[in-house]
DNA sequence: CATGAATGAGTTTTCATTCAT
DNA sequence: TATGAATGAAAACTCATTCAT
């Protein structure tokens, strides 16, 4: 049941027709057998891996943050200055975007949702840490204005969410340079 | 059928029900018989105002987007300094989520959801139109960034979607000074 | 209620509605608003005149019954040679078909139907009775085979549903002379 | 899902189910967890054996009128003079009746119905290819009227489907000597 | 008398979950 | 361990009937 003992990667194969199909259908729009089927297992061997439907969304989620956070921090610059890491966060916020549509777009979309439990929105807080620490350094360093930092982030990321969004349903072309501009917005946003 | 025709009020009953009921569950997570019963009408009444459920979720999206952009630009004071524009338009921005906190998650909920109608679509880039027509007015009296209108108001947007969002999960205590900062620091990114 | 009270013909505008529907869709098949829409009358009143949609029903059933009946044998020319007689019957079994068409795949469409009541079921008895008298009389005379009446009645009367149904469906092509060949068949079927 | 797979034949068990009830009460006039609960298997598994309710009726149309088309004509003395062949046609078509009565009911009160569709109408008629071309082989050898053999045909079948009724019906007494009178009626209707 | 808006019981259909194999 | 057929509870939707006007 645990990972370590699925040897022939269903649990992964169940998690990624998952994400696919929650972030194009919806939660409560995506049928577990369709789930199944798209990651080529039988409908019971959904339930050996997870308990419930809730309990597959829940283990999807906490996998997609962690994904993300991981892409955001691992290996980040922390000794370059706080432009220069400016730029790398918008740049990788970007880059997790572009190839990791399905888990920006399902984190995005179940964000709210009553099915998650606890450990998912424990996650959400401890997810936000490595971050919100970058802030109040930057801020130590009279980089970034001195406000709650949760507000600044989620300026950023709010922004970053809207035009990811409106690039995905083509409202809005989104070239590298339209990319650098809104960074530079953004940046003029936080900037001390 | 129509509202005009509805004397008893019970196709806005339904409407207020489903737009508590869908901002707090979803489209597909909500019964339409709890609609019914929210709106303290009979199950086969909220067919009778609408042809299903679809129709019921599209009929609301387009009141509550029509609302939205009612409540932002109703009486805005076109004449006014660019930066007086701005503070007033985050300032109803902020009014609406308060007031209206439900139809706000309503609108940023189901955005997306294949089963929003042409009608919807279509609705959502016309309401735009004024935003937009604000933005460009602004440009050309180089008071905002000649960047491409759209990423404007999407950052804008999506940064007071977002502060919103953790003011209602209360990852963030949000008081007038927030705000204030707030609007501050998206005017940095958008002035010219 | 009754019918002679029936000043503005409402119960009439409501059978006749009613036949043209269940002809068309079947009883089960037709939605009683949408006889009421069709007889230009309120929901309710329907209810008015019938007290269920099978109180409709078997209220039609035995009006178009007993027009049937009638269309048979009103000035019946009882005097004349038995093969003048069955030519008249065959004249008029098709006249009817092709002038109450409506009432014809009613009738043959709700034959059998659980919610017909005792009265329409006795009335179908009833109503073959001068028939079975003709063919009675016939018999004496010679004329007609010497076997159970009812089988007599039953073999011309099934050929007419089928070449009228065949005829109906388009299956079949019916011409003053294909009329003319059937009746002579069931002729030799019937003669002594 | 295909009958070859359903190894406890519950697809078969759905079938009959539904030929009883369908008979009994006609399409609308039957709830498909009737049917299930007939089939003995839960009112979901009737949906994985067939689309809708409609493809349900479909298929028991099929199965049913390639199984009277068989009854009719397998093995039949295709050697044998016409007058035979007639009385053979007269006998199968009542042991249809007699042992598959719940068939002969459907087929004939489904026969219309708006909720046929394009493959069983197709069958309507590749059907009653073999039974035609019977017909023109014996008008060819001059031993039946030289008319449209879809009329004759109609007038043996619509007789037989009529007596059929009678007798269902409790109205007719039929023996075998009826049968055999009704036999001999019809082929005087018929003979050249 | 006449109406038609309102209803809730009943219908068709879906789907999360189980369990025999 | 893996399966997928089977299920029944619950969903969307319909409609015969009522009742306030």
């Amino acid at each position: 049941m645990a990972a370590a003992r699925d040897i022939g990667g269903k649990r992964d194969a169940i998690l990624d027709a998952a994400l696919a199909l929650f972030a194009e259908r919806g939660f409560h729009g995506t049928a577990v057998p369709l789930v199944a089927e798209q990651a080529r297992v039988g409908a019971g061997t959904v339930y050996r891996y997870f308990e419930s439907k809730e309990a597959l969304v829940n283990a999807l989620y906490q996998r997609e943050k962690l994904g993300f956070i991981a892409a955001l921090m691992d290996g980040f610059p922390v000794e370059a200055p706080t432009r220069e890491q400016f730029r790398e966060l918008w740049k990788r916020l970007w880059q997790f975007a572009e190839t990791h549509t399905s888990s920006a777009i399902f984190l995005e979309l179940h964000h709210h949702g009553d099915y998650l439990d606890a450990a998912s929105r424990e996650l959400e807080q401890r997810v936000m840490e490595p971050v919100l620490a970058f802030v109040r350094q930057a801020q130590a360093a009279q980089a970034l204005k001195p406000l709650d930092p949760e507000l600044l982030v989620a300026i950023v990321y709010g922004a970053f969410v809207q035009v990811a969004r409106e690039a995905w349903s083509g409202q809005l072309t989104v070239t590298a340079e339209t990319l650098e501009h809104a960074e530079a917005c953004l940046w003029e946003a936080v900037r001390a």
